[in-house]
DNA sequence: CATATATACGGAACCTTGTTCCACTTATCA
DNA sequence: TGATAAGTGGAACAAGGTTCCGTATATATG
């Protein structure tokens, strides 16, 4: 009778198995915790400090995240979500190009903060293979829908891909590496500005 | 006999009185066990562990290197060293054209091992920085002694540089990444062979 | 509501590793 | 052959990772 279901879902449903409450809880102030923690310490920090922002105990990291990479690469999808599901607001909220325009800006924001992940990402842990391609199923889709509202409403060029300018902008800002924000903000600016077409 | 460069510090040899001979043996030993130890468990292992393999207290790893970083900087100007040194043994042992291919493929395992150190590497270490310069003086300069050799005998084109061929090879070994020697070996030769003069 | 039970919790205890420190040893010199 | 300063080993301490288990509680059931 002690049938030990180890049916582990982590990706989207929880219709399956109802996960208690609390647990669900606790899980969401432990990744905004480790977000936090590891933007103000890098991903190094002890898992106690973790653990004590969170409100838990060291014991309830483990049962999610069985290795500390299991937990930077949580973080990480989480703020890839984070960043592509601002592209649904801004088209709400912006015209088409403005949208565009501010969603880039918002992506320079996460490729800054995610470059204390970068030497971590490009260890050889298993964790951590499956992220790239996560990164590019979020980001591409919701840039490309972006571009696609502001080239039908006639305010920007048609012919540059989301794919490209995610890696344009990736590449802009990765090997400046002085943590110069405002330098890559800049560029990106003229990047962007280069798209629209000239009311002339 | 690989040329022993580490001789004497010649920056300060008037200054400083020289140095004990035990304290010499055991830089020696610990070197040695250091570069042993990366390449069975990878540069993280415990320094408890390289103590012990030198047959040293870790006192004395810590004495001539405050920081794990030096350590793994030192092994690694140790392994580039020989790599380089190879290359006039080989010089003196084989004809100049095949003087160059062994060498390359000798050059080939070095990068193929230093694989292991790369993230370490990439790190922003302030120990690791001049690590790049240190590589390219050594090296460049080894290779292009065999291939000049090798264009005066006339077995050997002339007209590509050691510089190029060392970015070429390190681009061939580094991406691939499956640690398949066996392939790079193979894109190697192809490419040292396409550098001879056809008799023809 | 009361009770049963699987689930989840916290954090003390333990283990591994980094780093410091100093009494002791020894190479070198006069 | 001392005298002495350089060099040594490893115990001791610090810090973080990981495990384990008694306790607490959300949920299902009567």
């Amino acid at each position: 009778m002690a049938g030990n279901h180890q049916k582990n879902e982590s990706s989207k449903e929880q219709t399956e198995r109802p996960k208690r409450a609390d647990a669900q809880k606790n899980l969401v102030a432990l990744l905004q915790a480790a977000k936090e923690v590891f933007a103000e310490t890098g991903v190094d920090a002890p898992m106690r400090d973790i653990a004590r922002r969170a409100g838990v105990g060291v014991g309830t990291i483990y049962r999610n995240f069985p290795q500390r990479a299991d937990l930077i690469a949580a973080v990480f999808r989480q703020e890839v979500d984070a960043c592509a599901d601002t592209a649904e607001e801004f088209a709400q909220h912006y015209a088409p190009a403005e949208a565009v325009d501010r969603w880039m800006q918002r992506y320079v924001d996460f490729l800054v903060a995610k470059r204390g992940l970068a030497s971590a990402l490009h260890s050889d842990d298993a964790a951590f293979k499956p992220l790239p391609a996560y990164f590019d199923a979020r980001l591409e889709p919701a840039l490309q829908g972006l571009l696609n509202a502001a080239t039908e409403a006639g305010e920007l060029r048609g012919d540059v891909t989301a794919y490209d300018l995610l890696r344009a902008v990736a590449g802009l800002c990765t090997p400046s590496g002085h943590g110069d924000v405002a330098q890559a903000r800049r560029l990106v600016s003229l990047l962007i500005d280069g798209l629209r077409y000239r009311s002339e």
